[in-house]
DNA sequence: TTACATAGTGTTATATTATAACAATTTTAA
DNA sequence: TTAAAATTGTTATAATATAACACTATGTAA
């Protein structure tokens, strides 16, 4: 586990706090005030903490949280569940679920070494609204 | 099943055609000399096509493909597999896979009415080279 | 067949997301 | 201690996507 260059640490502790996923002009706003100016400095920086797996870029919606596994090293498995109605994005962890995927074969029998999975449906608070 | 308006099926006969994802400026790009000029217009087709199941959007490179799947009518189950080297992208159809994934329950026994699954890592070709 | 809702079109402008290119500095490791 | 690798700072710009408004076409129910 190696050190966060100073902007890597003042992005991944503000993504870290942050109880929902945030998209990268919304860092770049909240860290202006400690001197990073320029979008590029954020991407560089949200470029190498989804290298190392310190957070994960949701897909969909253009926007990064913090990995909730302490143990995850790379960015190369996955899965999430999204509310469509309030945006709440949960990380999935189900060894079950990444075991499967894993190790699935499509039909030439070739294996895959990353994957991302995205999940959407309602929320528990949403769904009993 | 419904008729396509002119804009969606000049659209949607591009992609249907195209070998490979297409972004939505190729697209309009593509389209100009059919009289179709402005981003909207691409954007506005994309997004009812994507509602009724004839393409989908890989998420992760913000292009459009064709569902190889004619019985699809929706776009609420979707899996690919990404060529890291040449972006080849393929729809996978898995009986299996779909099955574990529509009856995935999480943690709180929550289902989901849809999901979206992105395979990574070499296709065939590049793997042999 | 009318009228009314729904879907689609065309257009301009603008918002949002992301990278190119270049120069300098700091960190890491041989 | 020095050379490579990583990081930073900066300006400019590319790429992706939507807002707002006016108008037209299509389906459908009275």
């Amino acid at each position: 586990m190696q050190n966060l260059s100073k902007n890597q640490q003042i992005i991944f502790d503000l993504i870290d706090k942050s109880p929902e996923p945030l998209k990268a002009y919304a860092i770049l706003f909240n860290v202006q005030k400690k001197g990073i100016k320029a979008p590029l400095q954020v991407y560089r920086a949200l470029d190498k903490l989804v290298k190392i797996g310190k957070i994960h870029k949701i897909e969909s919606r253009n926007a990064f949280i913090a990995c909730n596994n302490s143990s995850c090293q790379v960015s190369n498995a996955t899965a999430f569940s999204i509310c469509e109605v309030c945006e709440k994005v949960t990380e999935i962890s189900n060894t079950n679920l990444s075991k499967y995927l894993s190790n699935f074969k499509d039909k030439e029998g070739m294996k895959f070494n990353k994957y991302n999975l995205e999940f959407f449906g309602l929320c528990k608070k949403c769904k009993n609204k």
